[in-house]
DNA sequence: AATTTAGTTGAATACCGATTCATATTTCAA
DNA sequence: TTGAAATATGAATCGGTATTCAACTAAATT
């Protein structure tokens, strides 16, 4: 031991982020351009096939700038899974707020759903590819979604607005069908209005698949 | 043109399966062996983490055998998904056979493709990692699997089993709930048993999930 | 048996891209 | 103003793996 200590104290791991969060405004302003251009660049090109470097071309930084704000190529799609998670969550409460009632409710979530996967593709791509990355960030995504929908589910369930029945379960499917439209009538082609998916939905939802055997109110 | 000419004529496409279709037994046997060993290693390591050489480990044969059968990495899990989409198909198609109706079609169809997906959880992997690789074979997936069902429910339009509307839409919806109902109930856990899941979904088939509302039968 | 064709081998090649690092610049507090 | 901390640079490193290929073996054909 010839050598002064060298500290492995030094670096405090942040909040959350990676190496070391910004402390500076121009270091906040920088990590979030490369957030923004991974979102970007992994949506388009697809995560395996977008290089470090083409994350930093996109947002005029050089590549060793992407190592002072992130751990590796997982971490940043990690983050960009939590963010666009949050965004999502947000834009979609925001939307149904005002529904008088839970059928109401998930006619405006669908719709909402359907227009906000069109205006940002990339959150489709990105979350799809982080379930073959680093599967519990994907977990995560659809367990926090699904929580809330349960939630609000058991509401409607007291207020009498909806069958009892499990919940959950309906909330799997659910979100397993917003998705597939989504991709299919936002995503892939638009020779669908939404207002007809919706209306297709919400029928389903009022009056099952089948002719008979409704039981009575 | 000093020498001999090279024909360039000598090797036929052969069928469908890359540089050259099996001509013997043993080659045949050989092709199927590399087949299976990539279904299981594609569903366990991922595409991208799975090497080649994992692949050809696991059927027994050297490297450069791979490339007798297949043009490459990504032929092999173009011919995976058109596989495995039949047999699929094929399956779900019997266990539906001798449905005396749409809804218990339905439900049989439900119940046999969570089991299916249960025994066989690389389907889902490898279906859902071609997206990004080659999107095109993913569609013709779900486009065969959509086609073949909209079809049932024609027929079942107009036999009066079920209320008409737009059964595109209603077939994307479907898909999506079984692929997100198999992978958090067959895939992920087992915690709900395929009789409630399917009883689920059948009363929201049968009687839509409010209360009120139903137009009569 | 001899010859041609099909199949097999595994080491060498070739390429790619994630990460590191020594250096230079900017910011900010004292 | 000044120096320490934070940020930025981009070329070099480093590990990995898809693909090729020349030599070898097995099977089929004559």
């Amino acid at each position: 031991m010839t050598t002064a200590p060298q500290t492995n104290i030094a670096k405090a791991p942040a909040a959350s982020g990676g190496p070391g969060a910004p402390k500076t405004a121009r270091g906040a302003r920088t990590r979030a351009r490369i957030l923004k251009a991974a979102e970007h660049t992994f949506g388009t090109l697809g995560y395996h096939r977008a290089g470090i470097s083409d994350i930093t071309r996109a947002a005029g930084v050089a590549q060793g700038t992407f190592y002072t704000y992130f751990a590796g190529k997982e971490e940043i799609l990690r983050e960009l899974v939590r963010d666009m998670g949050h965004q999502v969550r947000a834009h979609l409460a925001a939307e149904i707020l005002d529904a008088g009632n839970r059928l109401e409710a998930e006619e405006r979530g669908l719709r909402a759903f359907l227009q906000y996967l069109y205006e940002n593709p990339s959150l489709y791509r990105v979350l799809q590819e982080a379930q073959f990355v680093d599967e519990a960030i994907y977990r995560d995504y659809y367990e926090a979604f699904g929580k809330g929908y349960v939630r609000m589910l058991a509401n409607a369930t007291r207020k009498g607005e909806i069958r009892p029945g499990n919940n959950e379960v309906r909330v799997w499917a659910l979100m397993g069908m917003s998705n597939f439209l989504g991709l299919r009538y936002a995503l892939w082609e638009q020779d669908v209005s939404f207002d007809d998916i919706v209306e297709t939905l919400s029928d389903l939802f009022r009056n099952g698949l089948t002719l008979d055997g409704k039981e009575k109110p």
